[in-house]
RNA sequence: GACCCCAUCGUCUAGUCAGGUCCAGGACACCUGGUUUUCAUCCAGGCAACAGGGGUUCGAAUCCCCUUGGGGUCGCCA
């Protein structure tokens, strides 16, 4: 049997860390079999679906370095024979199985309202009761609801559950999962717009694409009977399932897509927040639709932006947050194949050519695990500093052109190579040199001095004091020509071994502190030969005058 | 609330299916010491777990049951 395995998520947003975890599980089982991975995007839903964000994870994928046999066609991948990859473009297939089902009398057409539905949930929630429903449209007389139909009146399609049936699913990673009968309700296939639901689609189209085995979220568990169901009653082979727990955050609440929503959310109803600040692109229309109705998320952009204007740090949720945060894509996925999954053996970092000699889904995990900052990031930093040096500089580069190319601009080429050089030893992500090296942007004018601890350390104490020391050496870098590493080295050596008993962080620190307006930069000679020698001294000279207001007791 | 799933250090996990080699191994975090011109590294060491209770067995982290805790689902969302 040839495996074909599928991820098909909703085009709602950017792809998030769990449907990324699932992608690319059904990836790595697909490449270690040798066998086929589609994408399919399923856009049942007319409200909600975008243009805009519907193709974000196409690109997220690709920075994930998974690629995709069958789909939507996007950068060298996709196409296949098995398509429409788009479900909203399947319909007349669909249309086909619901007319079978109709037939066999496995699906009857119901007439309640929503908001009928809603009221008799509410219902019996008030009464403690579990609510299902009472197959009302069923009991209708044939001639009625010929009539209803006639006239046209609207109306979904339920599927008709089995009574008496007990439900099996045989889960690859949970094992044999029991659901006894009369758990079911009669649930909803096709709505009233004539689209199918999801239960409806996914049971079809995985049929229809040859889909083996399907590997998603727990979070469909609970749905996987109904699917079953569905198979049976249609006609089908059974897929072998795998449910992938779920990825928590920090605190141990769920890790959604919604996460970031729900935090605007409730900034928003927090500092009683009645319009939309200016400055955030969001309509009046927008935002009251979106407070109105917790079930919709604003756009990506405007979520953004709204949370600048509002000076909330969003969650890193989504991919392309890890992306902008300076994670490299390659420990991302090893660390998501972690998350979930183990090769044993004491093994945890590991390349997607090894996740796809070992991946199996034997060995994945069955319990929930929280999503770890810390060790994603010690990942990173393993793997920065395991990087050639010309590789560093080539993707710290390609980092900026693509987020900061203000920094690409400011420097020269030479200049730019050298400054990636020097920070790559002290960089846990492709951020940290512009993070921790912001005074190399600004103007020599506008760099300022705090009275914080380390600075004061380095100016103000000892005998001689760094201030003294920076003034004394302060001639000797003006009348040096060779501003290089090694002719900075030499001199400051020199002057350091004449001077200050050989102690290079005597002189080193107070210069550092001045060039840099803190006690934080790359080695000195590096510092000093990136920011040039005219921006050195001036930056020294300026701090030297601002010696009373520093060290106002000496 | 009903149904379903899960349960080893603070966190991710190995070990569970084939009970003894496990007074439980690794990684991240944390703590201590060392190296380093700052930061970040790096090196050495340390702390730290089988949720609780019953069984089964010569023997249980491993098998069974109950309790507790966590999570998921209960939409004309996917």
């Amino acid at each position: 049997m040839t495996i074909r395995t599928r991820f098909a998520p909703s085009p709602t947003g950017h792809l998030h860390v769990g449907g990324a975890r699932s992608a690319l599980f059904c990836w790595a089982f697909a490449r270690r079999h040798g066998g086929t991975f589609l994408l399919r995007i399923e856009d049942t839903d007319q409200k909600r679906s975008s243009d805009e964000a519907g193709l974000g994870f196409l690109e997220d994928l690709k920075w994930l370095n998974i690629d995709w046999d069958e789909g939507p066609v996007f950068e060298g991948n996709g196409g296949g024979d098995t398509g429409p990859y788009f479900q909203s473009q399947r319909l007349d297939v669909y249309g086909e199985y619901f007319d079978r089902l109709i037939e066999s009398g496995a699906a009857y057409p119901a007439f309640e309202t929503p908001e009928e539905l809603a009221e008799a949930r509410k219902e019996a929630r008030a009464q403690k009761r579990p609510y299902r429903y009472d197959r009302a449209s069923l009991s209708l007389p044939a001639e009625t609801v010929a009539q209803y139909l006639e006239e046209g009146r609207p109306h979904v399609l339920r599927f008709r559950v089995p009574d008496d049936q007990e439900l099996v699913v045989n889960d690859l990673v949970l094992g044999e999962v029991r659901v006894a009968p009369g758990e079911l309700e009669d649930f909803v296939i096709r709505k009233a717009d004539g689209y199918p639901t999801y239960h409806f689609a996914v049971v079809v189209d995985d049929s229809l694409m040859g889909v083996t085995h399907v590997i998603r979220g727990q979070e469909h568990l609970a749905n996987t009977p109904k699917h079953v169901l569905l198979q049976e009653a249609l006609g089908f082979e059974h897929p072998a399932y795998a449910h992938v727990s779920l990825i928590f955050n920090p605190d141990g609440s769920k890790m959604s897509k919604r996460d970031k929503d729900k935090l605007l959310r409730t900034t928003v109803r927090e500092r009683k927040v009645e319009s939309p600040p200016p400055g955030c692109g969001i309509d009046e229309e927008t935002w009251s639709t979106w407070l109105n109705d917790k079930t919709i998320q604003l756009p990506t952009g405007a979520a953004s932006s709204l949370a600048v204007e509002l000076q909330v740090e969003l969650p890193e949720i989504d991919v392309a947050d890890f992306d902008r945060a300076g994670y490299l894509p390659e420990v991302l996925v090893n660390y998501l194949a972690l998350l979930g999954w183990s090769p044993g053996e004491n093994r945890e970092q590991f390349d997607q050519k090894f996740l796809v000699e070992h991946f199996d889904l034997d060995r994945i995990v069955k319990s929930p695990a929280r999503f770890d900052r810390d060790k994603l990031l010690a990942f990173n930093l393993d793997a920065i500093q395991n990087m050639e040096e010309q590789e560093f500089v080539d993707r710290f580069r390609a980092f900026c052109q693509q987020h900061h190319p203000n920094v690409i601009a400011h420097f020269d080429g030479e200049t730019f190579e050298h400054f990636a050089r020097a920070n790559k030893e002290r960089s846990k992500t492709l951020v940290d040199p512009i993070r921790t090296g912001g005074f190399f942007l600004k103007n020599d004018d506008s760099i300022t001095w705090e009275a914080i601890k380390p600075v004061r350390k380095a100016l103000c104490n000892g005998d001689p004091c760094g201030y003294e020391r920076l003034e004394a050496i302060l001639p000797v870098l003006r009348s040096l020509e060779d501003w290089t590493v090694s002719g900075l080295e030499s001199a400051i050596d020199e002057w350091a071994a004449a001077h200050a008993d050989g102690n290079l962080g005597k002189v080193a620190q107070p210069i550092r502190v001045a060039v840099s307006g803190g006690p934080i930069s790359p080695p000195i000679y590096d510092t000093l030969v990136i920011l040039g020698k005219d921006s050195s001294l001036r930056r020294m000279e300026r701090c030297l005058e601002q010696r009373s207001v520093l060290c106002p007791s000496g």
